[in-house]
DNA sequence: CACTAGTGCAA
DNA sequence: TATTGCACTAGTG
């Protein structure tokens, strides 16, 4: 038995796929995109500020609207559906979408645990560090000020100070990391500065946080994994977002450590090896990248060989950083002027890298030339399983508008293939957990990686078949490859 | 309280 | 002048 809020949730996902990057926050608007005619109930809530306040609401009137609203929402799935299968979206929503829905359910329900004992030790350590930096900062400022003030922080930086900023934006002066740390070099203040945010931002958006948010029923954290909020086909997550939990620091591996498991079990960390890069390689048929890949090299280093002309062995630990931002820059459609800005070089010698990158990889350019083209001919992209992104900005005269949208569209369906992927994989992983009547639990999905919780005695048994089931959703001309991490928590199992 | 700008965390 | 997100703080109305 369908039920109108099933209805309205599938209407939600459909209106989704037909454009993800309608701003929708709520059935009102779809109904007015697709019917050309407002739901009631929305209705009365808007002009009622949004709050419905049922004491100034006409009792029958609002029945009256109820009523038509059922009517609306079936009225509108069947336009969505029509439309789903015209646009050829049908295929996506029917196969990758609606079943996923109720895995995801369950991964919100199940939530991870969090060790708050742990966070509130990192959080006392965290507080001293801070009170210290503070003063120092106040002495070095000749000043009392609110650091996590930009504006005040402009002020004292550039004006009582005069720090000189290799200039940045329209709107006056940045205080962002970049340029602190380009005038640390000429004043002690910068790098305090630069310590105490970064601290602060940990204590505030984790440390504290997290606690606040364990479920007392449950005594775990419970996110919102969100399906039809991004341009690309990823999903986001929010409430808490646990799709930014720091790692790259030492400070962050800490925090990390506080996400754990019930006793006797442990938490499996899955994820694909350079899925991005693969799909890239793919879709460009470059015959260098898909070498590499065949071979099992590193790709970066092979990159770095290639563009600086060394043998493999010679490849320095700077040179594969480098060639790391060329190969995700090609896919984000970065230019030699943003090249240089990320790497610190002169944009002469950032040319000159992407010009070598471009003739060793000599599929690429091609590659993203038919792309453009094909997408301002069709008004789309689309990734391997059929989802689409309309780009319509691909035809704007304004050229600043025009390069935005090319950077979309040979992100797009690369970013897009790799959510598709992930999200296969996890409909068909949570098949096979039942199937098999396994006790593990898929908790957490971070774009290319899938957190499970399992009882100690399935882990070997659960290593294989995650590996074996995230491996062969499709097979790629570079075949996708999962590394698998096992540990008491998550700073472990990564 | 709603909203924007600035900043910074992740893939 | 590199993509996709979410969340925090300050500041404004």
């Amino acid at each position: 038995m369908l039920s109108v809020k099933n209805i309205a949730f599938d209407s939600m996902l459909a209106a989704y796929l037909l454009d993800p990057t309608f701003r929708r926050h709520n059935l009102n608007e779809i109904a007015l995109r697709y019917l050309g005619r407002p739901m009631r109930g929305d209705y009365l809530a808007l002009t009622n500020g949004g709050k419905l306040n049922f004491a100034e609401v006409d009792q029958l009137q609002a029945c009256a609207y109820s009523c038509e609203d059922a009517e609306t929402v079936l009225e509108l799935y069947t336009v969505l559906i029509r439309e789903l299968k015209a646009k050829e979206l049908w295929t996506v929503f029917n196969e990758i979408e609606m079943p996923l829905l109720p895995v995801l359910q369950k991964m919100e329900m199940a939530g991870v645990k969090v060790d708050c004992e742990k966070l509130k030790r990192i959080s006392v350590t965290v507080e001293e560090q801070l009170t210290v930096l503070e003063k120092q900062i106040y002495t070095v400022a000749g000043e009392h000020f609110n650091i996590s003030s930009p504006a005040q922080l402009r002020a004292l930086l550039f004006e009582k100070l005069k720090l000189e900023p290799a200039r940045k934006g329209k709107t006056g002066y940045s205080t962002d990391e970049a340029v602190l740390q380009q005038l640390a070099e000429k004043h002690p203040l910068p790098a305090l500065i630069l310590e105490y945010r970064g601290l602060l931002k940990l204590k505030n958006t984790y440390l504290e946080a997290l606690p606040q948010l364990v479920n007392p029923e449950t005594g775990r954290v419970h996110t919102s994994f969100n399906q039809t909020i991004t341009a690309t086909g990823r999903l986001s997550s929010s409430n808490p977002n646990l799709q930014n939990i720091p790692i790259r620091t030492e400070l962050g591996g800490k925090l990390r450590e506080a996400f754990i498991v019930e006793p006797d079990n442990l938490l499996i960390s899955a994820d694909y090896s350079q899925v991005e890069l693969r799909i890239f390689a793919h879709f460009s048929r470059d015959e260098t990248y898909l070498e590499a890949f065949a071979q099992g090299e590193d790709v970066h280093t092979a990159t770095a060989e290639k563009i600086f002309g060394v043998a493999k062995t010679a490849v320095t630990h700077e040179m594969r950083r480098q060639a790391k931002v060329i190969n995700f820059g090609v896919i984000y459609g970065m230019s030699f002027f943003g090249l240089a800005s990320q790497l610190k070089i002169s944009r002469a010698e950032a040319k000159r890298y992407l010009e070598e990158y471009f003739k060793k990889y000599a599929g690429v350019q091609k590659f993203i030339e038919e792309l453009v083209e094909r997408a301002k001919e069709k008004g789309y992209v689309e990734t391997l399983f059929g989802r689409k992104r309309f780009l319509p900005d691909l035809k704007s005269a304004n050229q600043y508008i025009f390069e935005s949208a090319r950077r979309e569209a040979i992100n797009a369906p690369i970013q897009g293939t790799a959510a598709d992927i992930i999200k296969i994989a996890m409909i068909n992983l949570d098949r096979r957990l039942a199937r098999e009547k396994l006790k593990s639990r898929m908790i957490l999905q971070i774009h290319d990686e899938l957190l499970f919780e399992c009882p100690e005695s399935e882990a070997p048994r659960m290593k294989t078949i995650i590996k074996e089931e995230m491996e062969g959703v499709v097979a790629l001309k570079a075949p996708l490859r999962v590394e698998v991490g096992i540990g008491k928590n998550w700073a472990e199992a990564h």
